[in-house]
DNA sequence: TATGAATGAGTCTTCATTCAT
DNA sequence: CATGAATGAAGACTCATTCAT
């Protein structure tokens, strides 16, 4: 009886502290990539500030490029659900809303979406993943917008979306300075998005072509 | 004597090399780091497509970030004139105008803007002078700001240009990629902004406190 | 009692697990050595390829030195067999056949042979053993060719004997290439030592001193 | 006049020192080589030994590989060398002599021979450059017997040709030991290779197909 | 002053070995 | 006794910077 639970719960700790290491490499991976970027952070600085042996940080991610990866993934994990709950709803979602749901995606309170920022914007060039990412952002965006704008070509719907991405970006950006500014910023953007959307959505019903 | 007009002419010649050199390492610092980004970049590279020895990149620029520095200064100063031109039309400039003075500071033909914009971004914490001129763009943009909308407050107007700086930034970043979706992305940024900006002037000017 | 028996049996099989585990790893370390040589093979991939866990690789074999090791050593006792073999059968045994099983002592159906002759090259500076079995070839060689050429002296045995071993390592060798020209070589090395031991018997029955 | 010639001496030093550098590097590896193989080499303990800084070693050679190659590039062209000698004396040449000759490519009074045959043996499957050596000596060997022995088909001169290399490979190998055994050893080996090649011909010369 | 070879601290990564479970 | 995650010393290689010439 409790010996069978016994071993059971025997390798669960093992199990138990690989999961806690990997979730703390990760953090420091995040948190140090969000404040000096992927170049400037060494796996060694990784290994110490999540207290873990340099060994530990390559058994679960065998190269620098493969950390930063799991990072963009773990973000992209998120982002894809975030836009299923967006799509779901439909068009039935005010502008406001979405707007809020969207600018939340790069803005949270942990660092990760920072670090996801960084990541995306210095690594476009030479992860695979990181274009991928912006890639899929820009796709989710785009459906949506025709969605809700219905004469929307496909070319101006990407255009837009890229519009929409820069400015979600813009807002994770804005989050990496002290809580007075950011708040002020984070809150004129969302207007700014607002503005945005409510003028493409008016045009299109009036540009009867 | 002839000794001394030899020795100005001897060094006429140096000076000029010297400033010939200069802007050739300068201008392949510039292009390289707007290919490649700051860390991807090594000096030996800098000083060879410069067609210069390695002693000669370290005798104008002592370090890789007296190097990136230099450029900064000289889009800054770059930003500088713009202002001021742009101040001196005070507010008769008309919105798209001053909206397309605005994007085309980070938006050029040459790399340099390129340049200016990626080393902003990626040393924005190791650099002070990166931080320096994200501050003076900042200031600039809030003076006009405030010189157009007279009721805003200086906290708001600092916010606003946070707002705009990081609009300015978007048009930068898109400017990496195919010409196609550039010019798209351009005019909507610019679109965006006119909206923006509208849209303050005139709940500006109606919001009667 | 049944206690006892129990434990005979219970362990017989464990036992019997113990050398089906201790045969694996050994021939998984032998295909490995023989295919990338000592260095290149890593103790986890002996490990993986025997289907065993590399705690179970330690178990037995407590250094990757001990590893090797043991493989020369196995080939060591068969090789003592080989010989004993052989130096019964005295002088009765024919040059060409005393030279085939010369030649079959590093050349073999099995990639024991080839993993044998790689860890003796590799390892001859390093390995205690692989020099032990180095001498211990040129030895048993040795004491053959007295007894065959009475005239003999030590020192010339000895020295013959390094180029009959020599010889043997080159057919080990020349194993490693395709089929064809592998064949046509050995048969080529037969010829050779045949040729070394006809000559050595005619000149030293010929030389009276 | 001496000032033009001092400055042709001016930087002769700087290259002097260089090639000193090359060539203490090249040395260095070499007998590193000789005696611990490849893989036991480290890169530290080559520029260690040549008195040099690792900058300086990797500045000349910009990987282990490209160090090893270099070894045996250089004893390359001294085969090559070698090789035209004998080629050139075409027929003429005795026995015992081209097997002098042939013998003393692998065996020298430096210790480059033994790090090339070290070198060729155990990177004959991760360096194209070991393989390109093998080859051509053998080619080399294969294209003087073909001339010695008109009947040779093509195919049993590139098999003669291999049992030849071994041959030279095992003399070389030889010679690590003291001088002694060495000295016996090799005299042994020209010995037999007389005896192989002497065979070859007489039977080449009494077998009328 | 100009040059570019020289320098070595610091980076990423591997792998033999151990030990908690 | 069995397991395989954990460890960290050590290796190959880079590059900003210096300094002898």
């Amino acid at each position: 009886m409790s010996s069978s639970r016994e071993k059971i719960t025997a390798r669960a700790p093992q199990r138990e502290r690989g999961k806690r290491r990997v979730a703390a490499l990760l953090e420091a991976a995040v948190s140090l990539f969000a404040e000096k970027g992927y170049d400037a952070v060494t796996m060694t600085e990784v290994a110490a500030r999540a207290g873990a042996p340099i060994g530990s940080l390559y058994q679960f991610f065998p190269s620098k490029e493969t950390l930063a990866d799991a990072i963009l993934d773990r973000i992209g994990e998120s982002f894809d659900d975030a836009f299923k709950g967006i799509e779901e709803r439909g068009t039935t979602i005010a502008i406001p809303e979405l707007v809020d749901a969207w600018l939340g995606l790069l803005v949270g309170f942990d660092e990760e979406r920072a670090a996801a920022a960084t990541l995306i914007e210095s690594r476009q060039e030479t992860s695979a993943r990181a274009a991928e990412l912006r890639l899929s952002l820009r796709r989710h965006v785009a459906r949506i917008l025709r969605a809700r704008i219905p004469k929307l070509s496909s070319k101006r719907a990407e255009t837009m979306a890229v519009v929409v991405v820069q400015l979600m970006k813009a807002a994770a950006r804005s989050a990496e300075t002290d809580r007075a500014v950011r708040d002020g910023v984070q809150n004129e953007l969302k207007h700014l998005m607002c503005l945005y959307l409510n003028d493409k959505t008016a045009v299109a019903q009036t540009m009867t072509p």
